[in-house]
DNA sequence: TATGAATGAGGCTTCATTCAT
DNA sequence: AATGAATGAAGCCTCATTCAT
C-alpha cells in the first residue's frame, strides 16, 4: 500500500473518529441534557480519552454548533431531493414533517442555539450555520412565492408563510416533547394529522378575517 | 402592639420578602438567563444576604418552581377574569395574547420546566404546577366545546384546538425571540397580526382538507 | 458585644485570612518555584479549602499581583522612614540593601511582573504596582538631585544613577541566587562589599572616561 | 555512492534538522515565552511532526539545555577570537557587549536556567553546561589577573570582577528588557553608554572608598 | 526513521449549599 | 431570623509524552 493510499486511510478514519464523537455526544445530549453530559462522558462513551476529544474540537461549544450545523444541513439535503417536485405543497409539507419528525432532536438545538448565541462562541461557526440556514429558507421563499403566484396563498411577504410554519412546528415539538401536555392529548396520532392540515391551510387565501 | 400583631407583622414582612427574593430572581433570570445568575447575585439584587434566601426556599429549584407557579396562577386569574364573557371566542383571544405578550417571560418558563423536570426536582410543587395548569386548561376546554356547540369550531376533540393554539403561540414566542428569525421578518408587528389572524381562525369549520 | 464590634471584628478576620493566604502563597512560591505552586496548595497551607481562595481572590494572577504590591509598598515605606535623613546618601544605600536583602522574594517579583504583564492579567492592579513603584522612583529621583547639586554624582539625569544602581542590585541578586555563581565566589559577605562600595560611588563624578 | 557515503550523508541530514528544531524552538521561545510555547508548536515550525522531535531530543527539558549549551559555546567561541588580543581591557568588554546584545536571549537562559535546575532534569547536560561556563569564566580570570598585575585593577579576587561585571550586565539586560523600567529612561542609547562606561572602569584601582 | 493520534494527570475556576455566629 | 465565610465536587481545558503504523 502506497504512502499516499496510507495517508487517505488515516483521514479517513480520523473522519470517522469525528463522526463518532459527534453521534455520542448527540445521543448523550438528547438522552440527559447538554448540561448533564460532560466531556468525559462523550470521550467515555466513544471509548477514547478526554484529552482525545479536543483534538478534533476546540472546545464544547464547537461540538454544539458542529451538530447543529448537521443538522441543518440535512435539511438542505432534503430541499435538494424534494426541490424538483412539481407539487410546491411538497416542499412546505417535507419541511413541516422533517423539524416535527424528531422533536428531542430539534429542541436540543433550539436550546443550544440559544446558549450558544448568548456565549458569543465560536462566531465563524454560528455564521456558517446561519449561512446554511438562509440557503434553506431562500428555497422555501421560492416555493411560497410560486404558490402565491398560483393564487393559492394569501398574498403577504412570502416570509410570512414560512415563519407562521416554522412557529407551528416549533410549538408543536414542543407540545410533543412537554412531559405536561402530553398526558393531555390523547390519540398523538391523530392530533398531529389535525396540526399538519392546520399546518399546510394556514395562511390559505380567503381565509382571513373570516 | 400585642404578641399577636407583632407575629403577624413579622409574618407579613416575611411574605414581602419572599416575593422580593422571587421579584429579584425573576429580574435576573430574564436579564442574563438562569446558567449566569447565581444564589449570590440574586440576594445581592435584595439587599439581603445569601443565606437569607435559604430560609425561605430549600433549593435553587424551589425558586424556579414557585415562579413557574405564579406566572401559572397569573394565568388562572386572567381567566376569571374573563370568564363571565360572553364572546367566546375572547378567551381563546386573550390566552393567545397573554402568552405572547412577554415571550421571553414565557421562554424562560419553557426552558425552566424542562430542566426541574429533569432533574426530578420539589416534585410537591411540579404537582401543585401542573393541577393549577389542568385548572386553567379546563377553563379553555369549556370555552372550546361551548364553541364547538356553537357550530363555529371544527368538531375535534376541544384539547386539539387549545393545543394547536398553545402550540402556535409557543412558536410565535421563539420566533420573535430568535436572534436569528428576527432579521428574518421586516415588519414584526404586521407579522404578528397576520400570525394573531391565522391563530383565531385557525380550525375554524369548513377549512379542513380544503 | 454589640453588633457594630462584631462586625467590625469580623472584617478584621477576614483581612488576617487574607494574610495568611498571601503569605502561604509567598512562603510556597518561594519555597518550590510559582509554576509548582497549585491554588489548592496554598489553601492546604492555610487548612482552608480551596474554594475560600476565591472568596479573597478572584485569580491566581490577582495573587501574584497583591504580593507585588505588598513588596512595593514596603519599599515605600522604608522610604517614608529613612527620607527625613540629612545623609543623602543613605536613601541610594538603604534601597539597595532592601533589593539585596532578600533576594529570592526579588527574584520571584521579577519573574512574577514579566508573567503578569505578558499574560495582561488584572490590568487595574498592575497600574497600582506601577503608581507605587513610580512613587518611590521619585523619591530616588529628589535625592539623586540633591546629590548632583551637592556637586557629587556626575550630572546625567538622575534616573541613570537609578536605574544603573537598580541594574546592579538586580545583577547582584541574580548572581547571589544562581547556584552555578553560587560557587564561584568564595567569601559572600566580602564580595557583597565589594559591590556595595561599587553601587555607592558608581557615577561618582570624574570617573567617567578615565 | 557507497553505503558509507549514504550513512553519512543520512548522519548529517540528522544533524541539520536538529539543528533547525533547535533553531525554531529558540525563535518560538523568545517570540512567546517558554511556557506559551508546546512541542507541538516547534514541529509546525520546522515542518515535521510532533513525534519527530522526541527522536532527537528525550524531553522538553533537553531542548532548553542544548540551547543554553549553545549559548555557551558561542561565548566560549567569542573568548577564543579575542584571547590573543593585547588589549586586556577588550576580553572584558567583549564579554560585556556579548551579554548585553541580544538582552530577551539573555534572559531566556537566565529564567530557564533556574527552571530546568528546580527540576532536576537531565543533570548530565547540566554539567556539561557548567563545564563549558567554567571554561569561559577560567578566560576571563586570567584576563582579570593579568590587569591586576598590571596595577589597572583593584587587588581583590578575580572573581569579584567578573561577578560585578555579570551582575550589572544581567541587571541592564533586565532593566532594558522590563517594560516599566523602559519608560523611565528616555534616551536607551545614551543611557547604555553611560552604564557601559561605569561597567568598564567598575573597580578599577583608586576608586575604592573614595 | 517519521508520524500524529491518543492519552490522562493536573490546573484553574464556579457555585449551590451549609453552618457557626 | 439573618448572615456570609467556607466548602468541595465538578467541569473545562492543556500539553508533554507515548506508541502503533
Amino acid at each position: 500500500m502506497g504512502d499516499l493510499e496510507k495517508a487517505a486511510r488515516k483521514a479517513q478514519e480520523f473522519r470517522q473518529r469525528e463522526r463518532e464523537i459527534l453521534d455520542a455526544a448527540l445521543a448523550l445530549f438528547l438522552e440527559q441534557g447538554e448540561d448533564r453530559v460532560t466531556v468525559e462522558m462523550i470521550a467515555d462513551r466513544v471509548g477514547i480519552g478526554k484529552g482525545t476529544i479536543y483534538k478534533h474540537f476546540e472546545t464544547k461549544n464547537e461540538i454544539y454548533l458542529l451538530l447543529m450545523i448537521r443538522y441543518e444541513e440535512d435539511l438542505a439535503e432534503l430541499f435538494r431531493q424534494i426541490s424538483g417536485s412539481e407539487d410546491k405543497e411538497t416542499i412546505a409539507r417535507e419541511y413541516f414533517r422533517f423539524r416535527i419528525s424528531d422533536p428531542r432532536r430539534y429542541q436540543l438545538f433550539d436550546r443550544l442555539e440559544n446558549k450558544v448565541i448568548k456565549d458569543q462562541a465560536v462566531p465563524e461557526l454560528v455564521e456558517k450555520l446561519h449561512a446554511i440556514r438562509s440557503d434553506n429558507l431562500a428555497s422555501l421563499v421560492r416555493t411560497m412565492e410560486a404558490r402565491m403566484d398560483d393564487g393559492t396563498l394569501e398574498n403577504v411577504p412570502a416570509p410570512y408563510h414560512i415563519a407562521a410554519a416554522w412557529a407551528l412546528a416549533h410549538g408543536a415539538v414542543a407540545l410533543m416533547e412537554s412531559p405536561y401536555y402530553q398526558k393531555f392529548i390523547d390519540d398523538k396520532a391523530d392530533f398531529l394529522d389535525f396540526l399538519v392540515s392546520i399546518g399546510i391551510r394556514m395562511g390559505n387565501k380567503g381565509q382571513r378575517g373570516k
